[in-house]
DNA sequence: CATGAATGAGCATTCATTCAT
DNA sequence: TATGAATGAATGCTCATTCAT
């Protein structure tokens, strides 16, 4: 599955054959069938498990102090992007094509749903005046950072642009700013 | 080549065979060989179209008074988004598997850069702080945007989520937010 | 035509596409269907095209002296191949393969029985003993030595070894030689 | 291999489907590469293995009397086309156009050198007056005499050809004839 | 008389998958 | 549990040929 990964978020799913991910794993191409129903079911259990993880980050998130949330919500996610990257960018070649692997797309998109509905949960717990609004933003703001980092993970800013998402996109911004 | 992209971005390009296109577009199989000296070649020149109609938005966005000058780049991008859908989902799929086509990866990822830097100019211009973070949070933000209304045009918030980038992340919210 | 022939002498009947012919000709690939039934049929003209220029060759030699008969007869076969290299280099490959174009490969198999008869025949006026096996062996030496020509034209002895065909493979060789 | 052989010198190499092959063989189209890396691939180990065989024989002729080597060279190039008909009717189609298959062409070639050469050492050890010009004819002998028996072998009269050849083109033929 | 766009069968090759060992 | 030989459908591409212009 290691092996698998690195191959799928490298040259994509459908680019990647069986026999080169037998050849990195150091195993026969017969054995993947005693272990999962093909490559799809590989790529399904592949995602399974990275989306896992992804929970657990999130999980871990939440046992933070309520007036800290969205931060430490926003700082786990960059870092499960920073400890996870290949499944990030596998996740962000899958979604883009769902009717490819009609099982696992539409699993991204409801997962990004999620994440963004949290977020505006938190935003109307912090007060802010138009949680939807300010959580698609916010959401948009992360998921576009996440993704540039996932290109470039030696050189984006991901700190401070992290900071700056808290900074500017947080409810005391708002309240300090625009709406007095 | 309308065929071709309706195509690629519906299934991605490597999922799409020649055979399909054909079908899609209503001629026999060799003629694109006629026009094409392959399907990858085919997809570069959809890429090289797609790009130039892009460039020819932004190039229009540039005669706006200098005042108006991001926001007005803001719009037109969405516009852009909004007027070939296709065409973005199609280079948000390139963009994340570079191996597909060498060329036309890297080139993407440039475009982007070009962009962002052109977010910091503009940034700097209007007066921000930090024109460089602030740049790299907005192209976040417009990307991740756009990726997402690419994903659901129907249902996506696009107008909302632009008037709200422009209210947080340009500079006279900052002036009138953090500074004090 | 002779476009055709070089090319096919050059690659070979079947690695030579008509793109290639017209391409060669300086016309469009259509046209060759208003002068021929197809690419077979073109071989076939060429093949009827060279085959009658070789006759005209061999007719000229019989009109020689009976005494010089045979001599001129291999002086003027190496000839008839010196002027038309290309057109032999394509007889001696579809001899070999007699299944590309049915009627030709057998034919080239007749032309050379009947030129073996004809040797035959002048062996026997001139007065040899075993004319039989010894048109055998002088047509194998012609054939030979032809093909060898053919591939290397421009260093192989064809001269040196016509002559010393005539020296060793004529009866008077023979009767001066073994015979006494 | 030899289902192939079969085919390449029945119908040519280029005439030769991949499909006809495995068929002929018994086995899939697919099975061909995992022995071989393609077609091209396939009649260069054809070619290998046909020429080992060859040289086996020739290797075999030189541990014979010197003063039978030739006569016995001469005897085992026959033997050898006779056992190996096939690969002999494929090498000539290929000689004549090397331009096609650049790796394995220039290599017959080489070969028909390779055997002249030692034609006509062995003339000159036998004391031949002209060694260079008998031995360029003896081998136009021998290999047009092949030729034609690989054309017509169940009525060429090799073992006659093979005789008259070594009672006209041997030296002790020359020193008793033209020499007088 | 000449063009070249269009066709679709056929090509060599790759692929995911099976299964006897 | 693991192998890798074997399969044949599917792929991208080339080809000889047709035909409206």
């Amino acid at each position: 599955m290691d092996s698998a990964l690195e191959l799928f978020a490298e040259r994509g799913f459908t680019n990647t054959s069986v026999r080169a991910l037998a050849e990195r794993a150091g195993v026969a191409q017969g054995l993947l069938y005693n272990y999962f129903d093909g490559k799809k079911d590989l790529l399904r259990a592949i995602f399974r498990r990275g989306t896992s993880q992804v929970e657990e980050t999130f999980v871990a998130a939440e046992s933070a102090d309520p007036s800290d949330a969205l931060e430490v919500l926003i700082r786990s996610a960059f870092e499960a992007v920073r400890r996870n990257r290949q499944f990030w960018k596998l996740t962000y070649q899958l979604r883009m094509q769902p009717e490819v692997l009609s099982e696992v797309g539409p699993e991204i998109v409801e997962r990004a749903g999620r994440i963004r509905t949290r977020i505006e949960e938190l935003l109307e717990r912090a007060g802010a005046r138009d949680a939807r609004v300010g959580a698609t933003l916010m959401f948009a703001a992360i998921d576009g950072a996440a993704q540039h980092f996932v290109l470039d993970p030696d050189h984006y800013p991901v700190d401070e642009v992290v900071s700056e998402i808290i900074r500017r996109l947080m409810p005391s911004a708002e309240e300090g700013g625009g709406d007095r």
